[in-house]
DNA sequence: CATGAATGAGGCTTCATTCAT
DNA sequence: AATGAATGAAGCCTCATTCAT
C-alpha cells in the first residue's frame, strides 16, 4: 500500500504543479495565446509530460474550474446545511461564502468565468462538459433553495427561486469579467471588491420585501 | 454625383453583407474556431474580399461590437436627455433602452459581451481598444449621471453613482452571458428575456431608498 | 494619320508615365515588395490600366532595364564607331559612356544591375529573356572589340578580349551594386562616383602593357 | 556528459542538413520563388522543423551566407598575420583566400552574392543585419590593412586603401554574379574560375606602381 | 514515467491579375 | 481606353499533439 499511495501522492502533486502553472500563464495570455509548451515551461516539465495528466489544453482549462467549482459547491453547502440561521443570515452567509471563493483564488475564478463565458465551452469533451453541468447545476440548486426558503417565510420578493439564482450568479459573475476588462479597457485600477460589496449589497435590498 | 453615391451605398451593402455573415459564423463557432474562410463562404465572396472592408479578423469581430455600442450609447443619451422624467421613470427608460438594444440584434450584443469578457480584448489594435474605451466609458457616464441625479434628489441609496452604474452594467452583461452559457452547458431554453426582467427589477428595488 | 499619331504620342507618354513611376518604386521597395498597386498609386493611374501596357509585373520590371540597355547600346556604339581613337583614347570615352549612362539614370541603372543578378530573371517570358540577351550581348561585343583592336595593336595585354570585356562588365556593375549595398548595410553615404573611378583607373592600368 | 555530447552533435546534423537543403533550393529558384514546403522536401522533414532550427526564412537564407562569411574572415585574417611576405605575395593570397573560399561552396558564396545585391538585405531582422554588417566590415578591414601596408611601401598606388579595397569586393562579387547571369541569359557554360583569374590578374596589374 | 524533437494540418493574409462597367 | 472591385491561389508560420528513446 505504502508504494503505491506515494505513486498516488506524487501523482497528485505532479498534477498541482502543473495546474499551478495553467492557471498563471492562462490568466496572463488568454486562452488562445497561451502555449502548452508556455505552460510546460512555467512548470518546469516537457510538453509531453502535460499530457499524461490533461488529455488536452481544453481539458486543462477547464480543470482549473473544476476545482473550484467544486470549492465553491462545498461551501455553498455547508451554507445551506447550517441551522438556525434566519432568511438575512443565510443571505449574508452566502455572499461570503462567495466572497471567499473569489478570495481563495482569484486567478481561478477569473479563469472560471472567462471560461463559461467563452466559445472554449463549446469545444470541451462532453464528459467533461457533464462535470461542469453538474457542479454548477449543484450550486444554482443550493443558492435557489435559500431564496425558496425565504420566499416562503414571506421575507423576499416572489419571483422564481431559480431566477433569482440565475441572477445572482450573473452577477457575481458579471462584476467579476467587467472588472477584469476595465483593467484591460482603462488600465484602471481593480475596483472589483469595492464593486462586488455594492453589488451584494444592492442585490440583498433589491429581494427583501421590504427594507427599512 | 450619382455615381459616387452609387458607389458609396454599394461599398455599405457589401460591408453590411460581411457584418451579417460575421455574425451568424461568430455566433456559431465563436471568435477563435471561425475562419476567415468561413465567414467569406457565408458572404458568399472571397476571402481576399474581406480584406478590402476590413484590417483583418479582430477587426471585424470587432466592428460588431462597435456599431452596438454606439446605437447603445445614442438610445441613452436619449434617455438622459428627456425632460420631466421622475428619477424611477428615468431608470425605467434605463431598462428599456437596454433591453431595446438587446433586442434589436442579441447575437450582435452577446458577440458585444464576449468580447468584452475575453482574452480577445488583449490583442486588439490600440486605435480600436481606444475607440471601444471611448464608447463604453460614454455609456457609463451617461448611467451613473443619471444615478447622482438620483442621488442628489435622495431618492436611491448613496452609493458611488460610478460603482452602481458598473453594477448595472455587470448585471446586464453577466445575465446576457450566462443565459448564453446555460444554453450550452444546459442545453437549456432561454430565458434572457425573464431573466432579465428579474435582475432589472432587483436592481432597481435594490437602489430605491425606500421600496413600498 | 494625324489621329493616329496623336494616339501613339499618348500611349507612348503614359507608358512613360508608368515607367517613371515603376522605377521609384522599385528603387526604393525592391522588387519583391513593390506592388503592382504601390506602382498605380505612384502613378495615378488604376491597377488595371498598367496591364494595358504591360503584360505584367515582371515585363514591367525588365523594360526598365531595356530602356536604359538601349541607351548603352547607343553610347557603346558611337564610341566604337569614332573615327581616328587611339586606344587610350577609346577606352576612356568607353568609360565616359558608361559613367554618362548611369548619371543619365542611376535609379534604372541599379535596377537593371538588381535584375541581372537576381532571381528575377528566371522568371521572365523567353521573348523578353531574348531581348536582353540580343542587348547585352551587343554591348559586350563592342567593347570586346575595342579591347581586341587595342590588343592587336599591342597596347592591351594578351587576354581573350571578351573576357576582358566580361570582367569591365563585371566591374561596373560590381561596383555599382556594392555601393549600394553599403548604404544599406552601413547605413553609409554613397561614394559610387569616387569608388567607380578608382575602379576604372584601375582597370586602364591593368589592362594595359606598360604603365609609365 | 556523453549524452549531452550526442545532442548537441545531432542538433548540428540536422542544422547542416537544412543548411544543405536550403542551398540547393535556393540555388535553384531563388529566395522569393523558393518555398519553406520546397526546402522543407529536400531535407525530407516537416516544415514545422525547419523553424525549430531557423528562425523564418529569412534567417535561414542568411545564415547560408554569415557561415561562408565567417570563412572567408578567417582565411583573410590568416593571410593578414602570416609572417614575412611580400606585398606581391601577400596579394597573391589574398587572391587565393577568395578563390579557395568560392571554391568551398560555390553556391553558398553565388547565393551570398545574391542576398548582398538584393531587396532581400532591406527586409532582414536588425541582429541579422548587423552581424552581416560586422563580418563584411571585418573582411573588408583585412583587405584595405593589406592594401595600406603596401601603399606605406610605394608599390601600389596612392588611392585610399578603403577604395581598394572595395574595388576589389566589387569585383570579386561582379564577377560571380555576373558569371552567373550569363549562364540564364546565354545559357553559356560557366568561365568563371578564367574571369575570375583574369580579373584578379588585372586588378594586380592595376594597383602596382610599376610594370615590368 | 518523462522527455522534447518532430509532425503536419490549417489559419491568416497578401497581391498579381482579371473583367464587368 | 480606364477603372478598381473582386478574385483565389499560395505562402509563411504556429502549435497541439504524438512517440521513439
Amino acid at each position: 500500500m505504502g508504494i503505491q499511495e506515494r505513486k498516488e501522492r506524487e501523482r497528485e502533486r505532479r498534477r498541482q504543479q502543473i495546474i499551478v502553472a495553467a492557471k498563471r500563464v492562462f490568466s496572463e495570455k488568454g486562452f488562445t495565446k497561451a502555449t502548452m509548451e508556455d505552460i510546460a515551461k512555467e512548470a518546469e516539465l516537457s510538453p509531453g509530460t502535460i499530457y499524461l495528466y490533461f488529455k488536452n489544453k481544453d481539458e486543462l482549462y477547464a480543470s482549473l474550474s473544476l476545482r473550484i467549482l467544486q470549492y465553491l459547491n462545498i461551501r455553498l453547502e455547508h451554507v445551506a446545511q447550517q441551522k438556525g440561521l434566519s432568511n438575512d443570515e443565510r443571505i449574508k452567509a452566502l455572499k461570503e461564502a462567495m466572497f471567499d471563493v473569489y478570495n481563495f483564488d482569484p486567478l481561478v475564478v477569473i479563469n472560471m468565468f472567462h471560461l463559461q463565458s467563452s466559445e472554449t465551452l463549446k469545444n470541451l469533451s462532453p464528459e467533461l462538459l457533464a462535470e461542469i453541468k453538474q457542479l454548477s447545476q449543484s450550486s444554482l440548486k443550493v443558492i435557489s433553495e435559500i431564496f425558496a426558503a425565504g420566499i416562503q417565510d414571506g421575507v423576499f420578493i416572489e419571483k422564481h427561486p431559480v431566477a433569482l439564482a440565475d441572477v445572482l450568479w450573473a452577477l457575481f459573475s458579471g462584476v467579476v469579467l467587467w472588472e477584469e476588462s476595465k483593467k484591460i479597457i482603462n488600465g484602471e485600477k481593480d475596483y472589483l471588491k469595492e464593486t462586488l460589496e455594492v453589488a451584494f449589497d444592492i442585490f440583498g435590498r433589491g429581494i427583501s420585501k421590504s427594507v427599512a
